[in-house]
RNA sequence: GGGCGAAUAGCUCAGUUGGUUAGAGCACCUGCCUUACACGCAGGGGGUCGGGGGUUCGAGUCCCUCUUCGCCCACCA
């Protein structure tokens, strides 16, 4: 009787749920996944460091199939460069993800009735710690269940003692540096958020609205008025001035004087300004300065008052905050929300016959991308970083090919906002995140400190208070590729050994929230890039193109598939499906469609394996390097010489590991981490070329226990072992346990730490002949296929008129009988036929 | 409004610098439970390479134009 413990036998089925953990335990147990510092060349070692920093997913987040694909493309790059000898270190963590860690908390309040004033500011933070300690990170446990090798020992947390110093050594030191300034303008505010939001964070939409036409008649000659057109009629209670183009004929005579604002009813001034588009609407433009970016460069050039009529929430108020109570807004309208009050405006502006026309107009409106609220115009003070110093280095090194963007395409969408770029705020209205670590003094002058003050340094300077606010998430993310690896502290062992990282890994979307940050903060900080490549993959979408979301509820969970497929099928599907910066297309409807062929293609590898051990046992035959070629039968040096194939087009679909003297040249720039490519040269070699011929026409030679049957064994052995090696990188638990089976692997071995392939050469003149012998395969094939021939080994073929075959054929007529299900015999050669 | 990209087999995509009958996976059709594998084996069908025009001995590949999608950016209210 055998058991499933015995070597020359492999139950039916891999099992990955049976397997998978285990396997995962071993790596980890083994210290297969860390990194010393040490061994890297950058220290006292040898070895060459390849580092790659994980995008910390938000804490509180649970694994989805963007993670899934994100994280299945590191990880294939990292056991690559494992495998191939580099010192290699994921960093692994989380981001502590402000605004959307509060959201959820909020949410938590909500549903009992509170808000987080109820709570104060630091009972808020503390429950939201505890949240965090009792349920974030649940995704860190899920990367193992991937089979993502980060290294776990150093795993990283943005809002952790160690990086929020990083965060704030950062400030300050951009605060000295001049790059850092508080700036009072009108910002994008989300009412329901209650904070401040970047550029970035407030999305653009094109959606219908109306434009609405409003006349403004002169105060000298009611019968005269200026007409103004707005989508955002509300905000004319906070109106200032109509501005006209200063070379507009039909305004010329106008400007000076003033016009009686409707339902205000407060006079205002027709103003000139160049930034007024003639051709737009009517060519006159309402100013209301605190509730429009715009409007409020006009009104500072215009010396005009910025009245604030829209509070926090988006509501219509009055009085507090103004510069005088000329600027009160009728009582119908008070406490109204915007836009009620936008329809009660128009209500009243009909009434008045002040609304000369409505006109439908689709036009593009920003929204929190937190929580999609239409973003508010607020005028306020925040932190803002200059970003035009920063993003100098930052262009410059992507333009001379220090730092590659793939594809290609994504280089240019980089260059043109860097271009472009505008100065970015980093304070949040928010509880939860880094405290900005500036104190007020007396006369209001902010002072940043490192650590906080000390009472004397408090009285010193007579400081007041801290700031309120908090900063971006993002600023403290774009500091991750250094934080992680124990910046500022300039001697930390990590930091020397493993800093520049190599590749960074993620989505198109946060292109310039991250990864232009992180490239800036890399040479402000350290005067280095952080990466030489960012791998920008697609989105993860549904078979009607849609991204995956939980609104649209067309996700899949990853977990559902490694449960009911196993985690290599997961990868396989992803990685095969991954042409260069295309999308990922999935049907969640069927997960069969999607995930079969990768739980296929592991089944033929657990196949492969089955049949080979059955055939070798725990017979380890003689090591490939010590039997002489000329033992090789054809099909041997055939397989010999595809295994130097597809371990070359491997490395060419993968590409250089790193740009030679610290530039990408051209020709090598956007070659590379082409892993659909990789992908399909190993499946094809494992599969079509090993298990479809070289498996079948070995057969005969292996019933033997002749030398000829030895050498069958040891390239069978061989060609396996590397086909696995090639492989394990994309499905690292079917190639690891099977490798581990294979005869005469030392104990403790892994496939995961095992030498990458390397071609061996070989003769070709013999790998030729069995491309013969496979011509006339596929022709019997042909001719049995056609004709429906059933199979039989008393079949006989005849070969007419291939004289050079009939060596080949007699010598080797086992693969022949084998391959073709037929027996052979030849005709003498017709003279000269065609 | 500015910039970029894509349209190739029913579906998802490859097709390097223009060069012999345009490829892969899935799907489909026909045989086959051949002692590793039916999650498999063998064979097969299927494409006017979005439309039109041009350059060339030769174009899926270069140029122009039209159509349709997609992406990034943006202060026309």
């Amino acid at each position: 009787m055998t058991s499933v413990q015995d070597r020359t036998t492999l139950p039916d089925r891999f099992d990955p749920g049976a397997t998978e953990r285990a396997l995962y335990a071993a790596w980890e147990s083994a210290g297969v996944l860390t990194a010393d510092p040490a061994e890297s060349s950058r220290a006292r070692g040898t070895r060459s460091p390849f580092v790659v920093v994980i995008p910390p997913p938000n804490v509180t987040a649970v694994l989805h199939m963007g993670h899934g694909l994100n994280d299945t493309v590191q990880d294939v790059i990292v056991r690559w460069r494992r495998m191939a000898g580099d010192l290699t270190l994921w960093v692994p963590g989380t981001d502590h993800a402000g605004i959307a860690t509060q959201n959820v908390v909020e949410k938590q309040l909500a549903a009992e009735g509170k808000t987080r004033f109820d709570l104060g500011r630091d009972a808020f933070v503390d429950r939201t710690k505890k949240f965090v300690e009792e349920t974030g990170g649940v995704i860190l446990q899920q990367l193992r269940a991937l089979g993502c090798s980060c290294d776990w020992t150093r795993t990283a947390y943005t809002f952790s003692p160690e990086l929020s110093r990083a965060v704030r050594e950062a400030f300050v030191t951009l605060f000295e540096r001049g790059l850092i300034y508080r700036g009072h303008r009108v910002i994008h505010w989300c009412p329901r958020c209650l904070t401040s939001l970047s550029d970035e964070e407030a999305e653009f939409n094109d959606e219908n609205g109306n434009l609405y036409h409003i006349t403004y008649p002169l105060v000298d000659d009611p019968s005269r008025s200026i007409t103004i057109a707005t989508t955002r009629p509300e905000t004319m209670l906070a109106d200032v001035a109509v501005a006209v183009h200063p070379d507009d004929d039909r305004y010329k005579d106008l400007v000076g004087k003033m016009v009686m604002l409707p339902v205000a009813n407060r006079p205002i001034p027709i103003i000139a300004d160049e930034y007024v588009d003639r051709e737009f609407g009517t060519g006159a433009l309402k100013i209301t300065p605190a509730h429009d970016a715009n409007d409020f460069e006009v009104g500072l050039r215009h010396k005009l008052d910025m009245p604030i009529v829209i509070d926090a929430e988006g509501k219509m108020i009055s009085g507090d905050s103004l510069p005088t109570t000329q600027y009160s807004i009728p009582k119908t309208l008070l406490g109204l929300d915007r836009f009620e009050a936008r329809k009660q405006v128009v209500i009243q502006l009909k009434g008045l016959g002040r609304l000369e026309k409505t006109e439908p107009r689709s036009h593009a409106v920003r929204r929190c991308y937190r929580c999609n609220t239409v973003v508010e115009p607020r005028l306020s003070d925040q932190w803002f970083v200059r970003m035009k110093p920063l993003a100098e280095p930052a262009l410059a090194a992507v333009r001379d090919g220090r730092i590659r963007v793939l594809p290609e395409r994504w280089e240019a969408v980089y260059i043109q906002w860097l271009e472009g770029i505008r100065d970015w705020n980093i304070s949040r209205q928010l509880w939860w995140g880094h405290r900005v670590p500036v104190w007020y003094d007396g006369a209001g002058k902010p002072h940043a400190f490192r650590e906080d003050p000390s009472p004397e340094t408090i009285k010193k300077l007579d400081l007041k208070y801290q700031d309120e606010d908090v900063f971006d998430t993002w600023f403290s993310s774009w500091l991750w590729p250094l934080s992680t690896l124990g910046w500022p502290d300039k001697n930390a062992a990590d930091l020397k050994a493993f800093y520049p990282t190599d590749v960074l890994v993620t989505a198109p979307e946060i292109l310039f929230f991250w990864v232009a940050r992180m490239i800036f903060a890399g040479y402000q900080f350290a005067g280095e890039a952080p990466f030489h490549t960012v791998y920008l993959h697609g989105t993860v979408r549904d078979t009607q193109h849609r991204k995956m979301s939980k609104s649209l509820g067309n996700g899949i969970d990853p977990l559902d598939v490694i449960k009911l497929y196993g985690a290599d099928a997961l990868r396989w599907t992803v990685v095969s499906g991954l042409g260069m910066g295309t999308d990922v297309i999935l049907d969640p409807q069927d997960l069969e469609k999607s995930f079969a062929p990768g739980r296929n293609f592991v089944t033929k590898l657990w196949n492969i394996a089955r049949f080979l051990l059955q055939n070798i046992g725990d017979r380890t035959p003689p090591a490939l390097d010590t039997i002489d070629a000329k033992s090789f039968a054809s099909a041997d040096a055939w397989i010999l010489s595809r295994l130097d194939a597809a371990i070359a087009e491997c490395d060419a679909a993968l590409g250089g590991a790193r740009p030679p003297n610290g530039a990408w040249p051209l020709d090598e720039r956007f070659r590379g981490l082409r892993l659909d490519e990789y992908a399909e040269s190993a499946r094809r070699f494992a599969w079509n070329e090993l298990a479809d011929w070289y498996v079948e026409a070995v057969k005969p030679r292996l019933q033997s226990a002749s030398a000829d049957g030895d050498v069958a064994r040891a390239v069978l052995l061989h060609v396996f072992d590397q086909a696995l090696r090639l492989l394990h990188p994309i499905v690292p638990f079917i190639t690891e346990a099977l490798w581990q089976r294979l005869p005469g692997r030392p104990a403790g071995a892994f496939i995961a730490t095992a030498a990458w392939p390397r071609p061996r050469g070989g003769s070709v003149e013999r790998a030729r002949e069995f491309d013969r012998l496979r011509e006339v395969v596929a022709g019997i094939r042909q001719i049995r296929g056609e004709y429906n021939v059933p199979p039989a080994n008393m079949l006989n073929a005849t070969i007419v008129g291939a004289p050079d075959l009939e060596p080949v054929i007699a010598r080797e007529r086992a693969f022949v009988t084998q391959l073709a299900r037929t027996d052979i015999t030849f005709a003498a050669a017709a003279p000269a036929g065609p």
